[in-house]
This record gives structure tokens, sequence and C-alpha cells, in this order.
DNA sequence: TATGAATGAGAATTCATTCAT
DNA sequence: TATGAATGAATTCTCATTCAT
């Protein structure tokens, strides 16, 4: 809203290139998780980041190549957590064990990944697409969760014959259905989902159910 | 007295408040399982509908109305369909196949449904929780779980003290995840998933995997 | 908001022209009195009259031949009133008097007829112009003032030289102009306009200052 | 540092908030006073203003906030000039008359004003009531005139125990009414009121009638 | 006489984006 | 690097009015 010409050019930001860019993607970030691609003004992202609209489009050519940096950043961010995790370092159990807390753990702190992977699926991954750093991206939990099944099959704890991906599909989406649909859940099963009760149960029947089918008995 | 000579009107679309009304729902449907909520245009759905532009307005207030009503009809459309499936009449073991391949079908059946509910939950399940409906919607599907799981705990086939609530949401979560964010995940895994194997092995998947948790050795 | 076909065409109206058409008139009077010629809504007009949109165009071709109609009742009410008031049987003071107390109370007991004049003033009297009945409709007022003028003037108890439809104005205008635009003024003033004891105020005010130019000492 | 060759920019409009703001104020006047708030139309004012209907929300949230921006112009014009008018300066009479001249004069200079006033009224002064700066649009003529008619007593000029709310009212109501209401008046007396003569007909009929209320013989 | 269904032309407002400095 | 001014193309929604029975 503005109302009068401020003819002292004064309250300027301080020139930061890195920090400005910084900012405008966490604006970004926070506004796209909040409203979707689609929902997502620009006009709110500038204020959010105190930035000039004009200076989102300097450094990020329009919405949608500013959505395909967001959505690198996070998977950058994801996968650098999942980096730490490191599975090869336990037991098969353990592990699993791990990988379903850390799964857990990461969308609750992270709500916006899930939206943001919403929009980006509604519109059939196109900013993925053509992202040649987020392709690049391959979850290093794959691998090493590959290599868990394999040695738990080799010390005959877990069963064998299980795909790896389809696992690690499995474990995302027993979070993240969960999570991502709370809303019409909870209204329609008139049930609290995400106090600290609920996300316990849920985290353990998780659990259960994963280890539950891998661990022959 | 007999009625006037029906003619058969030409050009214009003859005049059926029902018929109208189905059409712009089922054009409505369409548009923001393709769109979002956000992204949908009214231009488009009366365009798709056959019917102007004005006429959406005359039988749904607006926007976010049509929104609820086309959201009821998918809700009560599932529900119907989950009522058919009669879990009560077969083996504890038969009836978990029989769930999770009927949501698996199900979604893949109808795509819309998925993105409806994704576009629900990015506005909090707004349009949900001021439908009366939504009451009325609770599954069907969670009782007869519940008395299927019942059933396999009494016969020693099922392990015991499994939430009905849970595993409802985990079978939904393994096969909505899947399906939903099928652009990203076959992006990031470089790896088709809705060619007929694909399919066929999530499906037996999702099954080993409740099959495995569930059933006691 | 229709929402479904009714098939049952029970609840018309019974056929009553002259009922019809005498609801719709007041429903649009005051539709008209409450948000102007411009901001009066069909819509509305039907529904408070409890009659279908339809029946409107019927009767009364359009909404502007509405509005016409409309005025035209509205004079007619004004100039039926202004004839009940007999100034020629009373001494010309008391006439003075009971003529701004009738200006007063008729314009307090209808102030629908301020708004529409305001409509109509800002259409330029369009629709007066096009009126022959409305404009037949002189006031008889102006006729009986001169009398009253003259019999004072003769009785040396008024000043000499009034322009009758000067003062007939003069008088229309100090009620007018307080009620027409109370709402500013109170806003203004900080001052509740409208209460009994500010209406006996006015009124008194009024008198005094008409008469107070027209008694000669 | 010299500044930059300032080219005059030649087909596109000069970069200039406050004109454009000026411009957009006063095409507004003119479309209200015209139509009056219902019926002005946005596009005319951006093609009066010669300006983008974009610019428009762009300094003007909306269409009623343009409107209470123009009305606070309005009052702020009026204010002005009543100021100028210095009453305590001359001999009471001479106050008086100088008074309704300046009125009537100023209403008819400015017949928007009295329009935007019918608007404002019809609309109970809802944008008045929430613009902060009505507090300060109080007439400062009230408290000249009360000291006109102070000095005018205490001189035995004129009557005492005259309220100059009332009495700037009556003022205001004798021209208002005249002026807003001309094109229904002149319809139904069949006369011209507008005329050079006719004005000053007018002009001095008021001048009596308040001069003759309140000078003492 | 009476009504529900349907519409075209416009209305306010929104939004990503570009211009000029 | 940074910003305020400005815009065109939509987009939702409104409204008087007509169609068909």
């Amino acid at each position: 809203m503005p109302k009068k010409t401020s003819r002292t050019p004064a309250e300027t930001r301080p020139r930061n290139a890195d920090r400005s860019q910084r900012d405008i993607l966490s604006a970004a970030l926070q506004e796209f998780a909040e409203f979707g691609l689609g929902g997502a003004r620009m006009d709110r992202i500038a204020e959010r980041a105190g930035v000039n609209k004009r200076l989102i489009y300097y450094y990020f050519e329009h919405k949608d190549s500013l959505f395909t940096a967001v959505l690198e950043h996070a998977y950058e961010n994801i996968r650098g957590e999942e980096r730490q995790l490191n599975l090869s370092q336990v037991e098969p159990i353990e592990a699993i064990r791990r990988l379903i807390a850390f799964t857990w753990d990461y969308y609750i702190a992270h709500p916006e990944f899930l939206t943001l992977l919403n929009s980006e699926n509604l519109h059939r991954a196109r900013h993925l697409k053509q992202s040649s750093k987020a392709q690049s991206l391959n979850s290093p939990l794959i691998e090493s969760l590959a290599g868990v099944l394999d040695r738990g099959v080799r010390s005959s704890v877990f069963r064998a014959g299980v795909d790896p991906v389809q696992l690690y599909i499995s474990i995302a989406g027993l979070a993240y259905f969960y999570l991502s649909n709370v809303h019409t859940l909870s209204t329609i099963f008139g049930r609290e989902l995400l106090g600290p009760k609920p996300r316990l149960e849920r985290l353990s029947h998780m659990t259960d159910l994963v280890l539950g089918y891998l661990v022959r008995e």
C-alpha cells in the first residue's frame, strides 16, 4: 500500500547479494509451503523476504524458476540430512528403526517439504524434470537400505527378496500420508493426530509394521 | 390433456436442472483434480461442462462451494464403493487382501480423488470442516476392519493389539503416496512406476508388508 | 440458491394480479430507497416481494420503468397527503406552522421518499421527465401556500413580496437536508440528530426561522 | 555528479507518483459525482485519469477506499475555503450575508460535492465514519458563526437563543436542496431554476429569509 | 398469471511481470 | 545491487434480462 512517494530513499537494504538471495529463498519456501505453487504470491514472498519485488526477478527469473530453486534446496537439505544417517554402522534391526524414525522426524520438522512435493506432483514434476541438479540428488538411503537389507538377510534376521526401493517408498508413504493428509484425516476420524501421544503411537505403529514384516521369527 | 409436442430443442441446451448440475460437478471434478483448487478456472469448468459460466454460480454460489460439493461427491462415491466390500463375509487374511487391493484399485481408477484430497489438505480441510455431510463420511471400513482384526486375533491368525485406524491409514498411505507422488518418485528413481508390471509389484509388496506384519507364524 | 429441482410445483403464489403488482411495487420502493437506483437488485426485489423475478418483468418492463412506477407512486402518495392539509381553513400563522410540521413529519415517516428523489436527481430526473403522470402531479400546496401568504399580507400579518415557490422550496429544504444528510451531519458534528429531543428542536428551529422571517412585528 | 540527461519520455506516462495519484483522485471525483458510488466505473476512472486501471488499485486499495479518499479531499477542500472566510472581521449582518453567499457559490461551483454527499448518505456515512480524518473535518464555520451570532446579540442586532449548528444546517439546506434537487424541482414546477436570474433570486430569498429571522426590528 | 433455467455483457479485483532510475 | 511506478492479461463474480414451459 504505497501512499506517498518517499523522496528520501533512506531505508534501502544494505547491499548484500548472498543474504538477499537466501532471504528470498526462505521466504519463498514458506510461501510455497503454505499456499502451494499456484496459491503463492510474489508480492507476499517479497514482503516476507523484506525485499523489493523486483529483486526477486533479478535473482530468479520468474515464479517457476524460483519454485525450482526452492525445490532444489529442499532436496539438497533432506539429502544432506540423510547422509548423516549412518545406517551401515548399526545392526540391521536398529538401522531400520533409525530410518523410520528419521523419516518421521524429518517430515514433522519440515512440513514444507511435504507440501512442496505435493505441488510438484500436481505439476507432474515439471520443475524437477528440468533440474539437473535435483535429479542428481538420488537418495543415498536407497543404497544403504539395500545394504542393511542384505546384511539382515545374510544374518538370517530379515526375510529375503525385499526390494529396497519398494520398502523405501513404503516407509516414506506411511509417514507422509499421515502427516500430509492430517487435516482431512483428523476431520473425518474426529481424532487428534498431531499431539505428542498420537505421534508416538504412529511412530511405533509404523516401526512395528515394517519390522513385523521384515524380521523372521 | 396431452402435453405439448415436445420439440427437441435444436442448438440450445435442453433445460434440465439435474443434468446441468451433474455436468458442472463432473467438469469441476476433472478441473480441480487436474489443477488443484487454486489452479482451477471457472471458465474452463463451464466449457468442460458445456454450460454457461453464469450457470455455475446459479447452482453453486462460488468456487469454494463448488469445490465443497465436488469433495462431498468424491467422498460419497468412495464410501459407497467401500460399502460394497463385504469384508465380514470372508476369512481374515482374504479380507485384508481385498481391502488392500480395493484401496489400490480405487486410487488407480480415481486419481482425481488423490489430487482433491491434496488440495483440501493444502487448505487445511477448510471445506470439509464446514460440510455438514463430513460427519456422515466416516469410513465404514474402519468398523469392518476392526471386525476382521478381531476375528483374526480370536482365531490366532493375527497378532493382537493392532489399532484399526492406524492400520487403515497405513494401507491408504502405502497406496496413496506411491500414486500421488508418482511423478517425483519416478523422476528421482528413474524408474517407471505405473506400467502393468510395477503396479502388480507394488500391490504384492503392500500385501506382503501388511500381512507379513499381521499374520502370526 | 436453488439446489434441487423441485418437481412438485406446489408453492406457487395464488394468482392475483393486483396483489402481485402491489407487492412488487412496495418491495421495489424499499429496495430503491435502501440502495438507490444503481444499487438496487432485481433479485432482491423479487425476494422481498415473494415473487418470481420473471414476474417483475412481466408487469414492469425493466428496472427503469419499475423505478418510474415507484416514483410515480411516491409522488401520488405525498400529493394525496398534501391534499388533506386544509391550509385555507386556518389563519395564516397557523397555516405556516402546519405546513412546516407536515413537511417534517412526512419526511420522517417516509424516508424512502428522500432517497428516491436523490436517486432521481442523480439521474437528472430522467424518469420523471418521461412520466406524464408524475408531471401532472403538481403540488397542491403551492396554490394554497400562495393563498395563505396572500391572506397574511392582506391582514398585515406577513411581509409582502414572498414568492410561494421559493418559500415552499425553502421549507422543504430545511427539513430535507437535515434528514437526507443526517448520517454525514451527525458524524461530522458528533451529535445525535434523530432522537426525540433533537427532532423537536429542529422542528421548532425551522418554524421560528420561517415565521421569524414572514411575520411583521 | 550531474544528473543523467533527463530524457523527456515520449509516449509513455512520465513516472510521477504524486501526479498519478492526483490525476486518479480528480478523475474519481468527477466519476463519483456524475454517477454516484454504485454507478461509478473503475474503467472509466482509469480512462479519465489517463492511467492504467491497475494503477488505481496500486494506490487506492479498492473502490471504496478510493471513494473515501475522494470524500476526504472534498471535505478538505471546502474546509480550506471556509477558513478563508473571515467572518469575525466584519459586522454581524454582513457576516451572515457572506456566509450565505459563500455557501451558495461554493455549491454552485462544486456540484460534485453535493452528489458526493448524497452518495455518502445513501451509504450511511460508512466511509466518513471510518476515516480518521473525519474528526478534523468539523467545519470552522460553526465556531465563527457562533461568534457572529454572539456579537449580533450583544449589539442588539440579532435575536438571542439561536443555535449556530441549527442555523448552519439551515443555511446549507436552503442552498443544498435547491441545487441538489434542481432536476426534479424544475421538472415539477416547470420553471428554470439555474439561469442567472433565478440564481440571484434564490440567493436573495435565502438571505432575506435568514436575516428576516435573525435581525431584530 | 406464474416460474425455474439459462445467458451475455460487464464489473471489480488479482497477478506475474516489466519499465525507468 | 536495489527500488518504486506502471501494466496487460486474466479471473472471479455480478446483474439485468430472456427462454421455455
